[in-house]
RNA sequence: GGGCGCUUAACUCAGCGGUAGAGUGCCAUCUUCACACGGUGGAAGUCAUAGGUUCGAAUCCUAUAGCGCCCACCA
């Protein structure tokens, strides 16, 4: 059947249509391997061909040296591990989790490009054979959703409150079914390759069964507890939030100094303050003991102001003499730092504000008021006293609740807390260790400083949604923590239990995720396979929020596990010790930002909706974007007009497949590519033609150093990579060299062998391609084999390795010569403004025999392609003529009575000539230095003396043309 | 207050010790039977600034300036 292919490639719908086949066809669900009732290797075993998925074969590259070393191309480690001396039903496995998108989500261009390295990765490490696991799943992102039910129920005119606890969960979760999928269905059209039989939510009664496992353990070893601490309390979240969830904001405030009348003296003492409203609660004034200041003052009281009640003056560190006055008000209740001062002063703590920020009881006559209009009023009160004695202009910086931006108050409340430190410790050691890798190298060290710096954990949060926290408190005070609701009270044998109204906080289940999705704590078949995982690929922003939690929970919950040995082994990982761990490697990718580098938010209006550039130019186009924007380290800015490239680009491809069809449909319509899942180089091509063996070496060569670049998450570097050889060789050489041989006029051998070549070598670069421009690759190479693929989806074959049999650096080196001569003609003519119609005769002088030979053998290419006629070889140099051109190889003149514009063309001489001075005389500069001669590779020397005397004759070259043309 | 990153062609970005690169845009030219989302050719950069190290610096070091991030319980 022939191919029908509309000219330009319209992704839309191909795209639409092989995202749902992936999904229906289960392409990237994986069996256990293993596991009770597991297909064995379900992949090839789907298509009936043995060898249909890369093999342990393919992978072990047989006797020979097959995949190219670092010496060979540009360096590092193959990426395989060998399978040497292994057991051949052991496939080697790659996991990893994917950073669980909040329910209440929609899809970002934060997800998109975080999502296109990982659907790289994960489908390049399947198609390299591995046993290849992307878990899927929703977070039930506590706050956020929380919120966002809470504003739904706000437009009905319902408050959370009137509905009660049990109610709005109803609520939560109904919102959830109807909405709740929404991400994932956007990631399907991604094409991001999960396991989508795996998907899991984190409120899954399973996950939350774990969760409650942890939580009663943590508590059993002592590591969570209970207390009464200054947290940051959100007053319009209504709940206790975590250091990491405040984020400060530099704003311009006031410094305010308030006197305070010493008892039984005539004297003050100035105290200062950002928020006067807190004097309220006011239990101490420090000052430093050794602030000659103040030292008569040691031990006496002050009259708090307002409130009329006596404080003692007590001597803290708190209080530093360079500072403001270097008296401090103390204000247990109210200030973490004062907190600490409190307690070790043995001072009363006065809460003087409720849940929502607003004046409570103990703020006497201002009980009822807003902070805010407290703070106005006491200042007020206070200058009417006189006591008010400075304001200051002062910028502070200001913490601000991550999920409301609601300025956030330390409260003193009863808090559940993770003790940290313990845990930290063991987390710290495996990255000091390597058995877990941060990549860029740089996050590294700043995840050190962070986990060595960390504060207990508060852990519960004062929601409805999220996980209950497993704690009952009997009438008789007792506190039980347990798996499971208890019945009575083990001290009192009492039946009035009641279970802590907390939740936890979200990234308390996400960090148990790792093992959690893999069934523990029941010890599971998928965990001895899959834990742990092989690599974390997330964003900066979360380190510390989720890569630090599944850290440190990891070791501690998985501690003493081992994955299966043989699939370790297999999977290159037989140098870690550790199997506690919850990802062998965290590779942390850069942020994307607008056009303008300002961080996307909603807030800001700037967010770019990728399904609107998908809509525009194709995911795999805009795919293509992110892979090759995606630098470690930098941050990108996302453009379209890059997108618009990409978009010309699978266009190019699009038509080479026409060209492709084409010709098989007309010369041997059954055609198929003669892969049959070997990875190594490109089977079934004969390379006997120099423009084949150059191709061919080509295709190998860029196969190793896309596969080298993927080894290090230079994504950009391998799309390049792709992009050169698909366009600038393939296309732009390759086609046009073929062409020829596919004509109609030719002998109908030679043009089934073309088109052998040509169907083999595209299936090799569609292969190469497939992880990052997966929809146009699959909708081709389905099409080439129209049916009779081996395996049911392009993303199942195998990825290319370079064949050192295939290379040929010699063909590369010949070619070269070819392509320079061709392009020279095209310069001259251009020069000599000759019509791209007529053809022209060129004279050559071929610098050796063996040259002249190489252009004799492919005279056809050169004039084809140079629009020559006829070339004639000659013995002496045509370097000074007109219309010549010198290389190190040749001198070609191009035979054509000038038309040229004098003016202009002298102009033109004399810039290239002043080019070429410059560059002469830097070159002398450096070649007249002994230190560059004695201290330079020689090679550098060589190569620069060789230069020179290429200089020395262009030069002469530009002179002679330059004063031809003046005189004539 | 600490820490980090960026500054390369008009634009967006690679390169990170040995002759300045790509894509887009621009100019000229071509509708040649894969592709005008194309072909061919071309113009375009004191690699932020100032010092230093080196035979040699866009690349390493030190300052400076601009931009941007992250962390931080000094009232």
């Amino acid at each position: 059947m022939p191919h029908e292919l509309p000219k330009a490639y319209e992704p839309g719908a191909i795209e639409k249509r092989w995202a749902e086949y992936w999904v229906k066809e289960k392409i990237f669900h994986v069996d256990t391997p293993g596991a009770a009732g597991a297909k064995a290797p379900s992949l090839g075993a789907s298509s009936g061909t043995a060898e249909a998925v890369p093999s342990r074969k393919a992978l072990q590259g047989g006797a020979t040296k097959v995949v190219p070393s670092r010496e060979d191309f540009q360096g590092g480690k193959t990426a395989v591990p060998s399978q040497e001396g292994r057991d051949p039903s052991v496939r080697p496995v790659f996991a990893l989790l994917l950073p669980p998108p909040n329910v209440t989500g929609s899809l970002h261009m934060g997800h998109m490009f975080e999502q296109t390295q990982m659907d790289i990765v994960v489908r390049w490490h399947r198609m390299r054979g591995f046993v290849t696991l992307w878990l899927p799943g929703t977070d039930h992102a506590g706050i956020a959703t929380q919120l966002m039910v809470e504003r739904q129920l706000a437009s009905e005119g319902k408050k959370r409150q009137e509905l009660g606890r049990e109610k709005f969960i109803e609520r939560v979760w109904e919102w959830k079914r109807l909405y709740g999928g929404k991400i994932l269905e956007q990631m399907k059209r991604l094409g991001a390759s999960v396991d989508w039989d795996r998907e899991y939510f984190t409120m899954d009664e399973n996950l939350s069964r774990a969760v409650r496992e942890v939580f009663v353990r943590l508590y059993e070893e002592g590591l969570i507890y209970r207390g009464k601490y200054i947290v940051n309390w959100c007053p319009r979240c209504e709940t206790a939030i975590s250091d990491l969830e405040v984020k400060h904001e530099e704003v311009a405030g006031k410094l305010w100094e308030i006197k305070y009348p010493v008892v039984g003296t005539d004297e003050f003492i100035t105290v200062a303050t950002t928020r006067p409203e807190t004097m309220l609660g006011d239990t101490a004034v420090a000052v430093n003991e050794k602030d000659e200041r103040y030292k008569h003052l040691h031990g006496k009281k002050v009259m708090l102001p307002l409130m009329n009640r006596a404080i003692p003056i007590i001597t803290d560190e708190l209080a530093q003499p360079e500072f403001g006055t270097g008296a401090v008000k103390v204000t247990p209740a109210h200030d973490p730092n004062d907190f600490q001062a409190g307690l070790r002063n043995n001072l009363p703590q006065i809460d003087v504000m409720d849940e929502h920020a607003q004046m409570n009881q103990n703020a006497g006559p201002y009980a009822g008021m807003d902070r805010y209009a407290a703070r106005k009023r006491v200042l007020e009160d206070l200058r009417l006293q006189g006591l008010l004695v400075g304001e200051k202009e002062h910028t502070l910086a200001l913490g601000k609740c991550d999920r409301c931006g609601t300025v956030v108050e330390p409260r003193l409340s009863e808090q559940w807390f993770v003790k940290i430190e313990p845990l930290a410790k063991v987390a710290i050691a495996a990255v000091r260790n390597g058995e877990i890798t941060i990549a860029p190298e740089n996050y590294q060290q700043i995840w050190l400083n962070w986990m060595g710096n960390i504060y207990d954990w508060c852990i519960s949060r004062q929601l409805w949604w999220g996980h209950r926290i497993p704690a009952w408190k009997c009438s008789c005070g007792e506190v039980i923590v347990a798996r499971e609701e208890p019945k009575t009270c083990p001290k009192c044998g009492g039946s009035e239990l009641k279970q802590d109204t907390d939740v936890l906080d979200t990234w308390f289940s996400s960090g148990l995720l790792p093992f959690t999705t893999l069934g523990w704590p029941e010890r599971t078949r998928d965990e001895e396979v899959f834990y742990p995982t092989s690599l974390m690929i997330t964003g900066f922003d979360i380190l510390f929020f989720w890569v630090a939690r599944m850290i440190m929970f990891g070791c501690h919950f998985m501690h003493g596990h081992k994955q299966d040995p043989a699939i370790k082994e297999a999977s290159g990982w037989a140098d870690r010790k550790d199997d506690s761990v919850p990802f062998r490697k965290v590779y942390i990718h850069a942020l994307v930002r607008d056009a303008d580098r300002q961080k996307m938010s909603k807030t800001k209006g700037n967010v770019v909706d990728p399904l609107n550039v998908i809509e525009k130019f194709g995911t795999d186009a805009t795919r293509f974007t992110l892979a090759a924007m995606a630098a470690p380290g930098t941050d990108i800015a996302f453009n379209e007009s890059r997108t618009e490239g990409y978009r010309a680009f699978a266009n190019k491809i699009w038509n080479a497949a026409r060209f492709m069809f084409m010709n098989v449909d007309r010369i041997e319509p059954g055609l198929r590519p003669s892969y049959e899942g070997s990875s190594a180089g490109v089977a079934g091509f004969d390379a006997s033609l120099l423009e084949d063996r150059w191709i061919l070496s080509r295709f190998n060569r860029t196969a190793a150093e896309v596969n080298e670049a993927l080894e290090t998450y230079r994504f950009h570097e391998a799309s390049n990579r792709i992009y050169d050889f698909f366009w600038g060789e393939f296309c732009d050489w390759y086609l046009e060299l073929i062409k020829p041989r596919l004509a109609e006029s030719a002998d109908l051998n030679t043009a089934r062998a073309a088109c052998a070549n040509l169907v083999n070598l595209f299936d090799g670069a569609l292969r190469l391609l497939h992880p990052v421009m997966p929809f146009i690759t699959e909708e081709i190479w389905q099409a080439m084999w129209a049916g009779a693929a081996p395996v049911k989806s392009i993303a199942l074959a195998a990825y290319p390795r370079a064949d050192e049999r295939q290379v040929d650096l010699a063909a590369e080196t010949e070619m070269a010569i070819v392509q320079d001569l061709i392009v020279s003609v095209r310069n001259l003519r251009a020069e000599l403004k000759i019509e791209p119609k007529v053809k022209v005769p060129i004279e050559v002088h071929a610098g050796e025999p063996a040259i002249r030979k190489l252009i004799e053998q492919n005279q056809g290419a050169v004039e084809r392609l140079g629009g020559v006629e006829k070339i004639a070889f000659v013995d002496g140099s045509l370097a000074k003529l007109a219309g010549a051109r010198h290389t190190a190889r040749f001198d070609v003149h191009v035979i054509y009575e000038r038309k040229i514009d004098v003016a202009a063309e002298s102009v033109r001489l004399k810039k290239e000539l002043e080019k070429i001075e410059k560059e002469i005389a830097g070159g002398q500069h450096q070649l007249g230095n002994e230190g560059f001669l004695a201290k330079a590779p020689a090679k550098v020397v060589e190569g620069l003396r060789k230069r020179q005397q290429e200089l020395a004759v262009l030069k002469e070259k530009t002179e002679s043309k330059l004063h031809e043309l003046v005189s004539s």
